[in-house]
DNA sequence: AGTTGTGAAGGTATTCACAGCG
DNA sequence: CGCTGTGAATACCTTCACAACT
């Protein structure tokens, strides 16, 4: 029941690359699809019947990348409601944040950006406004913002979260490198770059390994 | 044979965390160490035993954090050779790495920059050299770079993955939304904030539903 | 007591192999 | 035929339960 979380991410994964891909009318294989991403195109069919969408998904010759698309987003949740964001911290990655392209097509919206520096805020411009930290339980609750990217020092990540979480925030993805405790009912997703090339490393190792 | 994924992701968090706890000589117990992280005690038990280390790492009151965190850091290939990495793109992302704390205790060392913009790179200050873009085949070849952190816009992402893989790059940290396809024998990580927001909503998703 | 360590059981995801359809 | 779709088999990871140790 409901869809596996690996699946999840693939399908999340090929709905951006279908729209990338430009020509949406002409179809697209699942061994067209294990050339551009590496995944088996077996497990890429599995993914898809994941999805019990209609059967006019397909054709003879592959799948229609616009409906492909659409059910996945569909059967992800991502027309259901826009899940709203801020972003608490806005120092040189923070701030990069206010003008990342990839929020347009996603169903998450940035609403709010937080910082403790009160001269940031007024310098910095973003689609949204800026607040300075005091101000957050107020916004965060007016606003329902339930998504954070958390993007402050390291040492003040915990402390940081933890009053996130008192105002209502349910989610945090967390780009620092610290490891945060949370209560159980929120959850914390770490984007670490020492991660990700800490996976890039054991996989490479592994092939290596193996001839 | 190997430390599987999931296990790997946890152990190498699990070390960030016994450095950043403090109190190097106080033992943790695994009970400890899932109040931290949410991860169930057994879960962690079994982590550890995958490590097949020394009996010197726990007592009877908990593992030694020290012998603990060297012993990851060992099975995980982190103290056998530090790898070399560039960051490609000094676009306000881009630039934020330059001074990212989190590298020192890491296997990974970041010692060049790319920039098509040669007025970025003499604005630009960091620890390592930065360079125009068409030098990049001969630092990267130079200097024996193997790990590159694409940060190019998402127009020139493919393209730029193309020519680092040309260059002798065999694996790539992906923060740009595109997703890029390579030859086999190349490994790509997509660190995409979009993805790791999709996936808390999913987790939060899923826990609603089981009441 | 309170801890780790681990074989065995259970659950999930991947891979296979082939049926079914245009 | 080339393609999707899917039950069945396999491999993988997690969870359990309890023995062993201090």
């Amino acid at each position: 029941m409901g869809i596996p979380k690996p699946t999840a991410e693939r399908l999340s994964q090929l709905a951006r690359l279908l729209e990338q891909r430009g020509k949406p009318g002409t179809p697209i294989s699942s061994a067209e699809i294990e050339h551009l991403t590496g995944w088996p195109s077996h497990t890429i069919r599995k993914d898809i019947s994941a999805l019990a969408a209609e059967s006019d998904i397909s054709t003879n010759s592959g799948y229609d990348p616009r409906t492909l698309a659409k059910a996945i987003k569909q059967a992800l949740g991502f027309s259901i409601e826009t899940n709203k964001c801020c972003i608490v911290g806005l120092g040189r990655l923070g701030s990069a944040f206010l003008e990342y392209s990839g929020f347009q097509s996603s169903p998450f919206l940035l609403c709010a950006g937080f910082d403790s520096n009160v001269n940031r805020i007024e310098i910095l411009k973003a689609d949204f406004p800026l607040f300075p930290t005091f101000k957050m339980k107020e916004v965060i609750s007016r606003l329902a913002i339930r998504y954070a990217i958390l993007c402050v020092p390291p040492a003040q990540a915990q402390a940081t979260a933890d009053k996130l979480i008192e105002c209502g925030v349910t989610g945090i993805a967390n780009f620092t490198p610290s490891i945060l405790s949370v209560p159980s009912g929120i959850e914390v997703e770490n984007v670490s770059i020492i991660d990700a090339l800490g996976s890039l490393a054991a996989r490479l190792a592994a092939k290596r390994s193996l001839q």
